[in-house]
DNA sequence: AGTCGAACTGTTCCTGACGGG
DNA sequence: TCCCCGTCAGGAACAGTTCGA
């Protein structure tokens, strides 16, 4: 099997992993007449199935997937083969959209577009997210308060879940879908069968109602619950499927499930998209002949049964995007049990000042991307930003508890969150829910859930759903606010470990996996009812009681790369640090072997409780060619160590060094194809204009000479210009920014077209060697987005270090804004910020920064910082 | 490898402050 | 003004887990 030349996975990124591939997520162009496979793994497609239908359908809507072409006849493959899994659920899928599925039934010659997901990703994530691993969550913690536990709302919220007709509820494979599992739902969940449309989506549960309802039903209260650690000493297999009379299917990757397959929902979904847009064809599906193994597999497999009749109720009910609400006053009939409390608040509740179902607003209408994808915070003109942070720590409160309020930030107020760009006039909704904080891609965190806080001093409306397994709170985003809203309506629910651990599928442990990231997003509707969706995180939070207390915590870090040389200083900042504080620097390989570990040195001196003065160690190996990813950690004492922080060696890059004067002025050239150390580069030889670059620290031009890998993908960091909005690439998405940040038609790079930072011409600034990894914080500002290329706005200092006749500049990229810590800290140490660390020291002669002087009468107290430190080196 | 105690961690409970009715 | 209630928050007890000797 070959890959495919679809492009799609270079859209996606090299990054992308295979694993993030859900086939619920996919959408697939499928070439009439043609065929195409659907399977778990590129190695291993599914079947090949072919399409009746006309119309082309398929595949990813959002983001990725592996598509390959096969060469392989379809008749080699092993019908056998055909297991209840994804290839059935897939089958099942396209078979409902009306494709059937026929294994071996195609020529080999013949044409294919393959989905394969790799590994068995595909199927452990459809598996994750089956009914009976969903029904987990539900059942386990049957001493779960309020919005806790993760009902289902979506389940039986006609807003999240269209395709979930109580009628046809079949959920899993044996005909039961999470609720019919849990039996304490039961009766809840086949009550909503009578749909309406025009149902306000207030008639949606939420999980809180359920939970009222299951607490009467099932559980203890919870304070008569032992306090054992574990749950009712460590709840066994048994006692966890006691309540769901399924199986248990023993799955790979943790993913929150405790609702019905999304392959129900989304796929669903998607089949009302294509219905909607008139592409789909029930008559087809309903003429096209099911395959014996997929008839058989559906009537096994609890994965293939939920999708199926998702799909089909999907076709069936078209209407039903905001149709079925739950009537509780049918639910004691139905269920012969305890009713349960109906509380207001138990619904959803839109706000006043909410319009009621917006096509826009309650985003059900559209396919949207899986919690667990990322997504970046920018796209366009559009940007999502958190304008104030969280604080670095606030204990999430037990089910047990009662409400430890909302996430605040440090000074007391609450998180702010905006989306720039927005020219519409309908609000939007912004979703909130809890994610990890650990070096894994973002997801939602298995152990926290996102708490509606209400109550007076709540200003913020908002609504829970569920989505996944996993709570999201919609707050309104409204063009009179300018897009932006106080997250003050948003706590954070811990939820016992051993309950999730004890969930099927689930592979994180709770035990110190305390931190979270507040997680927003929102999709932005475009004119041709595509949406944007943009996502933004937080910073990590702390949110035990007694980490957020000792263990110290890396919130920012002014430099999170270097050369393989080191000696650069870095700064953190943070908590908890203490004057006995160490870092530690680290590298382990992909199977978790720690092959380099060392401890860097820190300033004590300078120590503070939230700063921390760290010297880069030097890299093993110094003659890298790629650049390597390390981690480091602070700590204190023996276990008191931080989460660790990333931290890339980058090759150093050498070039011969030449004067500038060798230059014409406001020219520059780049040489092709250098290479350096394996390295594929292109150097750009840069002219500086003998001016106040210079003149601010009296600098040799000559030092500037500098060779920089392919321009175009230099990062160029500056919160200089904070008064633009920032781009960036998003957290751990991608190495590579996909913006183009240098513009070959203009002679130079440019410095600082932002408002207070460019009240005269441009000033030509050194290119800073960069790998294209530097691009990875990348921000540019730009005066207007989408028009042609981008130029780079740079205002990091340059520092250049020579070393053995070569020519190296370091790069201050780093995480956090070096600007603004100067703004913040002006006075303090300013240089290392300005992105001149300890190699500036090792030889002054070499070390040289350029700052730009016009109109940056700030910065002049930098440049007097510079030459401070730079005399008192020279002193030294 | 097994044992034991200390330290750590998760979970629960207690209590008080605060504000509103 | 007092009482009650709900929310929020800090502290700590208790018990299970982990780790190092």
């Amino acid at each position: 099997m070959t890959s495919a030349g679809l492009g799609l996975t270079d859209a996606l990124g090299p990054d992308v992993s295979q694993e993030e591939l859900d086939f619920s997520d996919l959408f697939l162009y499928h070439p009439p007449g043609e065929d195409f496979r659907v399977g778990c793994d590129k190695d291993d497609p599914g079947p090949l199935l072919q399409s009746d239908t006309q119309s082309s359908l398929v595949v990813v809507d959002h983001h990725r997937a592996y598509l390959s072409t096969s060469d392989k006849p379809a008749s080699s493959r092993d019908p056998s083969s055909f297991s209840p899994t994804t290839e059935n659920l897939s089958g099942a899928v396209f078979d409902s959209l009306g494709l059937t599925s026929r294994p071996g039934t195609i020529p080999a010659p013949s044409p294919r577009i393959e989905i394969t997901p790799s590994g068995d990703s595909l199927s452990s994530q459809t598996h994750d997210r089956s009914p009976s691993s969903k029904a987990y969550r539900e059942c386990v913690s049957p001493a779960s308060s309020n919005s806790s536990t993760g009902w289902p709302a979506e389940a039986y919220s006609p807003l999240t879940s269209p395709c979930v007709s109580p009628s046809n509820a079949a959920g899993c494979g044996v005909g039961l879908s999470a609720l019919d599992l849990c039996p304490g739902l039961q009766g809840i969940h086949t009550s909503s069968a009578h749909s309406s449309p025009g149902t306000s989506p207030h008639n949606g549960i939420t999980d809180d109602t359920f939970l009222h309802a299951h607490q009467r039903i099932s559980s203890p209260r919870p304070h008569q619950r032992s306090r054992s650690a574990s749950p009712q000493g460590k709840r066994t297999y048994d006692q966890v499927y006691s309540c769901q009379g399924a199986t248990p299917v023993k799955q790979r990757s943790r993913s929150p499930s405790p609702i019905p397959s999304p392959h129900e929902q989304q796929g669903a979904y998607y089949l009302h998209q294509y219905q909607a847009q008139g592409e789909f064809h029930p008559q087809a599906q309903a003429s096209t002949p099911v395959p014996k193994e997929m008839l058989s597999s559906l009537s096994t497999s609890p994965v293939v049964s939920a999708v199926a009749h998702g799909a089909h109720r999907q076709v069936q009910r078209p209407d039903c995007v905001y149709g079925d609400g739950y009537d509780w006053a049918l639910e004691p009939e139905k269920t012969a049990r305890p009713v349960p409390e109906v509380k207001s608040e138990a619904f959803y509740m839109l706000p006043a000042a909410w319009p009621r179902p917006h096509p826009t607003f309650g985003l059900p209408m559209t396919p949207l991307p899986s919690l667990e994808w990322p997504l970046p915070c920018q796209s366009g003109q559009y940007q999502l930003l958190i304008q104030q942070q969280p604080r670095s720590h606030h204990r999430a409160h037990y089910e047990t508890e009662g409400s430890r309020g909302a996430v605040k930030t440090p000074n007391g107020g609450h998180p702010e969150v905006q989306l720039h760009g927005y020219q519409g006039t309908a609000p939007l909704g912004l979703q909130v829910f809890i994610g990890t904080a650990d070096e894994r891609l973002l997801k939602p965190h298995a152990f926290y859930q996102v708490h509606r806080i209400t109550g007076k001093t709540v200003t913020t409306p908002s609504m829970e759903r569920m989505s996944n397994g996993t709570k999201v709170l919609e707050i309104p985003l409204e063009p009179k606010n300018h897009m932006g809203v106080v997250i003050d309506c948003v706590g954070i629910l811990k939820l016992r470990n051993a309950d999730i651990e004890l969930r099927n599928g689930e592979t994180d442990i709770g035990r110190k996996n305390t931190r979270v990231r507040l997680v927003f997003r929102v999709h932005i509707p475009q004119p041709g009812g595509q949406f944007v969706s943009l996502q933004v995180a937080s910073h990590p939070i702390e949110c035990s009681q007694r980490s957020a207390q000792e263990v110290p915590a890396v919130e920012r870090q002014d430099l999170d790369k270097c050369s393989v040389l080191g000696g650069q200083q870095m700064v953190l900042t943070g908590q908890n640090f203490t004057s006995d504080s160490k870092v530690i620097f680290s590298e382990k390989t992909q199977d978790g072997r720690q092959v380099w570990e060392v401890e860097a040195t820190v300033d004590r001196d300078k120590t503070q409780a939230n700063m921390l003065f760290v010297e880069v160690p030097p890299y093993k190996d110094q003659s890298i060619c790629h650049p390597a990813k390390v981690n480091f950690y602070v700590i204190n004492g023996k276990k008191k160590r931080s989460q660790p922080q990333h931290f890339i060696y980058t090759p150093v890059i050498a070039i011969k060094a030449e004067p500038v004067d060798d230059y014409p002025l406001n020219s520059y050239g780049y040489t092709e194809n250098h290479s350096v150390s394996g390295l594929s580069m292109k150097s750009l030889y840069h002219h500086l204009e003998q001016d106040s670059n210079l003149q601010a620290l009296n600098l040799s031009p000559s030092v500037f000479h500098a060779s920089t890998v392919d321009p175009r993908l230099h990062g160029l960091a500056s919160d200089l210009l904070d008064t633009q909005p920032v781009y960036y690439q998003s957290r751990s998405s991608t190495l590579i920014s996909n913006q183009v940040l240098y513009n070959p038609a203009n002679p130079r790079y440019i410095n600082c077209s932002t408002p207070h930072l460019s009240g005269s011409p441009m000033t030509s600034h050194p290119p800073n060697t960069s790998s294209p990894n530097q691009c990875t914080a990348a921000r540019t500002a730009t005066g207007k987005l989408g028009e042609g290329p981008r130029v780079a706005e740079s205002f990091e200092a340059c520092s250049v270090t020579r070393h053995q006749g070569l020519v190296q500049t370091v790069l201050p990229l780093g995480k956090s804004s070096p600007s603004r810590y100067i703004q913040g800290q002006m006075g303090c140490e300013p240089l290392t910020h300005m992105g001149s660390g300890r190699s500036h020291h090792e030889d002054p002669a070499a070390e040289r920064t350029t700052v730009k002087q016009e109109n940056l009468s700030y910065l002049e107290d930098v440049n007097d910082i510079i030459r401070r430190d730079l005399k008192g080196h020279e002193g030294d």
